[in-house]
DNA sequence: TATGAATGAGTCTTCATTCAT
DNA sequence: AATGAATGAAGACTCATTCAT
């Protein structure tokens, strides 16, 4: 009974909570994170401004445990990616690029947020430093695929790690093209690998 | 004399203006452009406040002013470089990154302020749509080189365009390699090309 | 049955109130009256915050509600007292100040509550003006002795009261001497009917 | 020339601070501390509210920086005084109240504030632990009575510096007895001194 | 032209109080 | 009676901008 109860509010609490999230992803949209009020944000949620902070500490808060929240998702991702590799590393690459930028892609504006926002140290959430979050993981693979001698030794992990990076960050903010997220992604990806593949068939 | 008078004047404005320009770019880089207010650069340069506003009309317009400025730079190394054109397109394009690059490289921080400045509309000096500034340009050397036989043409010009762009983004901001700036940017490019290459010799 | 459970009811509710109030002193103590919130106060007690307005109005409620609780109490002894006048006026005096002292030294910080709080007329309950609580009376059993011959005539019975009262005070508050609280009671009551010349004279 | 500009700005200056603290002091007394808010101080002032932080950091601040003051101001006058002791000590305790008293009179609200003031560490100016600060010197001054056979033994100097310092209190927040300060003040001393009885056993 | 104190609009943030469950 | 999420009024504080000197 008291768990009914119980239970019925927490389900309730976390709908308040996503309605926030998705205003304030909504209006930063609208007006970029730094010109938006949490006034706004609770005003675009139908919901009083205290209530904001009921549930986030601040609008830092807010973004970091946005972010969070997806990295952890795109993370869950990869592992499980990584757990049954059946393919080539280049397929691996492929296959997590457009699982990550999936889960950007419904809110591409988070992208951007996360690629430019400056951690002042106050918030709760930890973010870790940005490029980080995925190099690591992009310089294992390519390691993987240099050993397998699917990828050329003269260039350095790092390197490439960075480059892809850039590829998933440049199509999830593209928009002018006129081609789809995986589209786009598949071209770029056709650059990267026909150019670090040791020979072309 | 009058002449005189107005020229040292003149000057010594210029240098009040440059002085004003390093003092902000030296604090934003150290706090973020919003968290850096005008009191704090007035400071660092050593100026009252009210002095800002007998050269910007605004924060924003100073950053604005800035980026113009930097753009501007590379607008006219690339437009030199167009005019000779010896080399085959790739080498064109080479040239054109590393001339770009040079310029930003001065000051890594303000590609950053670049990237993510969101023209809210009171600026006086207009910065033209972020991407577009340099992609039109990357666009047509692409499909020159294509013309040329040089580039494939199973991939559409704006996506190569973008892709270069994410390279000389990714280079500038590129920090952990300990790699020099243009040694990141010429792996970088030998990955472009040998992918967008028709064949490898 | 109906008086038993009615009993029990009354008897739970008082149980609660009293939580509350131990719990909000003991907060006000490490906090300060002004610093501390209903919302600390009742996580304290273990409570829901609505609660809190089951048995008080407002916060100011509370802390009125407490004083007076022991200001009955304290004028409830001096009551009995007054009533069986065995020894001379200043041992009356002596045995007022050890009551009320004791009253307040279980909870020495409600007497620095007493001290300082304004009224701001919102509250339900009256608190009578600060020094006179006590004054009347000190004033009263002051003149009685001079009545008596055992208090000096040159000395109005209002400072007199005050004095008395800043005794009061001192004693409960004083904390860095190493001395009890009756000690530090006692000594100051030798000042007050002998004073601190070596002879007077 | 740019001596006297900066003169006159520092003289200005100096004149708005005094506004604000003369402004903040009398609408403390109307409405009490706590319940004072900056926007009303500085509407008293008829200045803008900004320009409270161009003075000090914060309302707490404001307070500590008036006590520090006039806790300087008494400290001052009363080194004079024990630098020429000419009479006995009685008298030496005698004029150290009386002076600190005064001090403290023009402004009795600040005595009170004093003694309620929590310090909760976030203030830039140092207010010393509050019963020291001139507890010490009561009891310095006490122990040297007591050398010179002016004062009794069996009393501890803390004991007395307490009593001491509560009779400065109570004669400064004194208001109902139609009595002056200095009279007031007098009176207690005399009780001090020489006790209240008739005779002394 | 340089200055920097004054300004107040704009935000964030807190918290007593309410009320549906 | 107990609860705790929702609320918004209230207050602290910031800072771009103005303007008298």
């Amino acid at each position: 009974m008291a768990n009914g109860t119980a239970g019925r509010r927490e389900r309730k609490k976390s709908e308040v909570r996503d309605r926030i999230i998705n205003s304030a992803l909504k209006v930063f949209v609208e007006k970029g994170f730094n010109e938006t009020t949490i006034v706004e944000i609770m005003e675009e949620a139908d919901l009083g401004t205290g209530t904001f902070y009921n549930y986030f500490q601040s609008k830092e808060d807010l973004v970091t445990y946005c972010i969070s929240e997806k990295i952890s998702e795109a993370q869950l991702l990869i592992e499980k990616l990584k757990e049954k590799p059946t393919g080539p590393p280049s397929e691996l690459i492929s296959k997590i690029l457009l699982s990550i930028g999936k889960v950007f892609e419904e809110n591409r504006y988070l992208m951007g947020l996360f690629m430019q926002l400056r951690r002042t140290g106050q918030s709760t959430v930890e973010i870790p430093p940005h490029n980080n979050v995925f190099g690591d993981i992009f310089a294992d693979v390519y390691k993987l695929g240099q050993e397998k001698g699917q990828f050329r030794n003269d260039i350095p992990g790092e390197v490439v790690a960075e480059m892809i990076f850039g590829i998933l960050q440049s199509s999830v903010v593209s928009g002018n093209t006129g081609i789809s997220f995986s589209e786009n992604l598949k071209f770029k990806l056709k650059i990267l690998f026909e150019g670090v593949f040791t020979k072309r068939d």
